[in-house]
DNA sequence: GAGCACTGC
């Protein structure tokens, strides 16, 4: 145990186990009521495919799901809705879709399984019909961006929850569903918050026209569940053993003040004492003080005393290049030690085999959303409690673990109960567009689970307004035909206008590249210890003009080339990345087409591409000072020029930029330089009335 | 003058 850090004996605990309140049925399971399982295998471990069906049966029969299959589906089928806690191990993602259709549930209607990430999706899809015995995508399929793989035949179908949202827009009544269930409900995405929603109203609805019901299931990997239940009229609240395994928990005795120092004690002491084979995950806030604790890791790790085993040091966090992020599931050579220092990445996202050790800083890094300003802080802050014990259960996958907390145990109960949902803490324009589009009568009033706050709403409504996607009349908001247009596309309200604007500038094929480029994570690689080096090669493509047309230089040579990885290694441009922009960027020429845009191209005309953004994110423009800082022009808020742009060292008289962001100052990120006239001929009233404001 | 948690359509 560590000493310096001051933990005093553990605590036994089980993630997720204990009473839950409220109105809930106890399932009858494998497991029995008592804390640690029986069976030592997992069910999200096993090997996808098994050639042999009795043996496929037999692993199917051996989940703790399995006892309970018949009183869960005589409960279900009884019900409009449930709502499903499931520990890891339950089996019920992969379970309960098949229990469902052998039940005769999937026989008028699809079943639809949501899952928060597209890589779940996928999985669990392929693991479902190997298990049905079926090939993917007649039984059992999935849908995801770019990728279909349903047919006529399909009765259970595991989408994205975005995915259902944007099926949602042609069909609000869900209709050729029978069954919707919300998987991972907990995380409370915005997709999955939205859903609620939508198909509360949905069943809600078709009830009223007498149609198919819609059966809704929550299914959640924790205890707080009341305020679903709450939400789905006082839906019963079912509950499944899994198969976690005991962790052990230690608190420090005293608050750290330094808790990298805190985890760097903590990782060598652990590594000074356990055996060699299990690996400890530290969790961290982000990439900058992930590389120097690896580099410090590895410094002290080289003068180790003897017969002490060697470490693996492994930094993750998403923007790592994939080759990377896959060393993590690599066994490491006998005697060594994997150390995985990484993000939040690893509580959700990725789940890697193995960890014995967690240590956790009780810290994270986290997006907040002022409307007011519509600035977005990125801030270091307390996790949750939901999520220090999501952490936690990252030790007790394979077998018993121990987590090292390094906060006091009269700390972590001052921590929130649970992580604020993400749609109270994001920009809802592209929220609402959605639901105007699904002809919601009264987003101000829509039945959310977690309310956002009337000003929060307001806020993107004025910003749609100012986008022209919105029409008053009679007291009744509803889109304008551009409005209708913008919500086709997959895209943030802001950059569908830019596009469904280009023609106007005769610069659509640019225009889609550039969006392209901001809608994925960026193409630019920088590896900080090689920043020399990415400077000398990237300025062959920089533009004078900005971040947007130093891109659009990057894209163009790329194609040119035929998308060879060769040359993206050689010019630190993420390959994946950029293949990912060639997708979208079909996807959103398609869109165009559709809707019978003209696609024409500025050719060498640069100047075009800049009017058309001028036009298109006037509201998000900055001016020089005399005295040479920046203000925005619509809140005289100072900013500066981000560290990553092309224009860092410059002065442009006026930019437009894509993103604020606030850390240690205000920071414009993506920038494009304009001439001030073009923002005031894009919207003559906003600058007057900015004008006239500013006056009074 | 000096910096970027994580998803997803």
């Amino acid at each position: 145990m560590p000493e310096e850090a001051g933990f005093p004996p553990a605590k036994r605990f089980r993630p997720g186990c204990g009473p839950p309140g409220g109105r809930v049925v106890m399932l009858l399971t494998a497991g029995g009521g008592g804390c640690g399982g029986r069976r030592q295998q997992s069910a999200q471990a096993q090997p996808a495919a098994s050639p042999y069906p009795e043996a496929v049966e037999r692993q199917r029969r051996s989940l703790p799901i399995f006892p309970a299959r018949g009183q869960l589906l005589a409960q279900l089928r009884n019900l409009d809705s449930a709502v499903l806690i499931g520990e890891t191990g339950s089996g019920k993602t992969t379970q309960l879709p098949q229990y469902l259709y052998e039940g005769g549930i999937g026989r008028q209607g699809v079943i639809a399984v949501t899952q928060p990430r597209r890589v779940a999706a996928i999985s669990l899809a392929t693991r479902v019909s190997d298990e049905k015995r079926t090939e993917l995508g007649k039984l059992v399929g999935y849908t995801v961006r770019f990728d279909d793989v349903t047919s006529e035949d399909t009765r259970i179908k595991f989408l994205t929850d975005g995915m259902l949202l944007r099926e949602a827009i042609s069909d609000s009544l869900l209709r050729k569903y029978s069954c919707v269930v919300l998987d991972e409900a907990h995380e409370r995405t915005v997709h999955t918050d939205v859903l609620f929603g939508v198909v509360k109203a949905a069943q809600k609805r078709r009830k009223e026209l007498g149609k198919l019901p819609l059966k809704v299931i929550v299914m959640s990997a924790t205890m707080d569940v009341d305020l679903f239940s709450q939400y789905f009229n006082g839906a019963p609240v079912l509950y499944l053993e899994g198969r976690q395994h005991p962790i052990q928990v230690f608190y420090t005795k005293e608050p750290q003040q330094d808790y990298l120092h805190a985890a760097l004690v903590s990782v060598f002491q652990i590594h000074q004492e356990a055996p060699a084979s299990q690996d400890i995950l530290v969790f961290l806030t982000g990439q900058e003080e992930i590389e120097a604790m690896s580099k410090t890791c590895r410094d002290i790790a080289k003068h180790l005393p003897d017969g002490c085993p060697s470490m693996l040091i492994l930094p993750l966090y998403a923007s790592l290049p994939y080759a990377q992020q896959l060393r993590v599931f690599q066994g490491a050579p006998k005697g060594c030690r994997k150390v995985i220092i990484s993000t939040n990445i690893a509580e959700t996202s990725i789940t890697i085999a193995g960890i014995k050790y967690v240590v956790d800083t009780g810290m994270v890094k986290a997006k907040k959303y002022n409307p007011d300003s519509g600035l977005e802080v990125l801030a270091v802050q307390r996790v949750s409690k939901t999520q220090a014990w999501q952490r936690t259960g990252r030790a007790g996958r394979e077998d018993s673990g121990i987590c090292y907390r390094l906060y006091t145990e009269d700390e972590f109960e001052k921590f929130e109960k649970m992580t604020v949902p993400e749609i109270q803490r994001c920009n809802l324009a592209s929220v609402l567009l959605q639901l105007l589009a699904m002809r919601v009568p009264d987003v101000l009033t829509f039945d959310f689970m977690s309310k956002p706050s009337p000003d929060h709403i307001r806020a993107a409504l004025a910003q749609l307004d100012l986008l022209g996607a919105l029409e008053h009349k009679d007291d009744q908001l509803s889109l304008t035909p551009v409005g209708r247009k913008m919500a086709a596309f997959p895209l943030e309200p802001r950059f569908a206008k830019t596009i469904l604007l280009s023609p106007k500038f005769h610069c659509t094929e640019e225009i889609l590249t550039i969006v392209s480029l901001l809608s994925v994570d960026s193409v630019l690689y920088n590896p900080p210890s090689r920043r020399d080096e990415v400077q000398a090669v990237r300025k062959k493509f920089v533009s004078s003009e900005g971040d947007h047309i130093t891109l659009l230089n990057i894209y163009r040579t790329f194609r040119s080339l035929g998308g060879n990885k060769d040359w993206c290694r050689d010019n630190f441009v993420n390959s994946k990345n950029m293949t990912l922009v060639a997708e979208v960027r079909a996807q959103l020429r398609d869109i165009c087409l559709k809707m019978s845009m003209p696609m024409v191209s500025s050719r060498g005309d640069v100047e075009s591409v800049r009017r058309c953004l001028a036009h298109s994110l006037f509201m998000s423009a900055a001016e020089l000072q005399p005295d040479g800082s920046y203000v925005t022009t619509d809140t005289r808020q100072p900013v500066a020029i981000h560290p990553s742009s092309v224009l860092f060292h410059c002065r442009p008289a006026c930019v437009v930029y894509t993103e604020l962001l606030h850390t240690s100052k205000c920071y414009m990120r993506g920038l494009c330089v304009v001439d001030a006239d073009w923002l005031y001929e894009a919207a003559p009233d906003y600058f007057r009335r900015k004008l006239r404001a500013a006056r009074d």
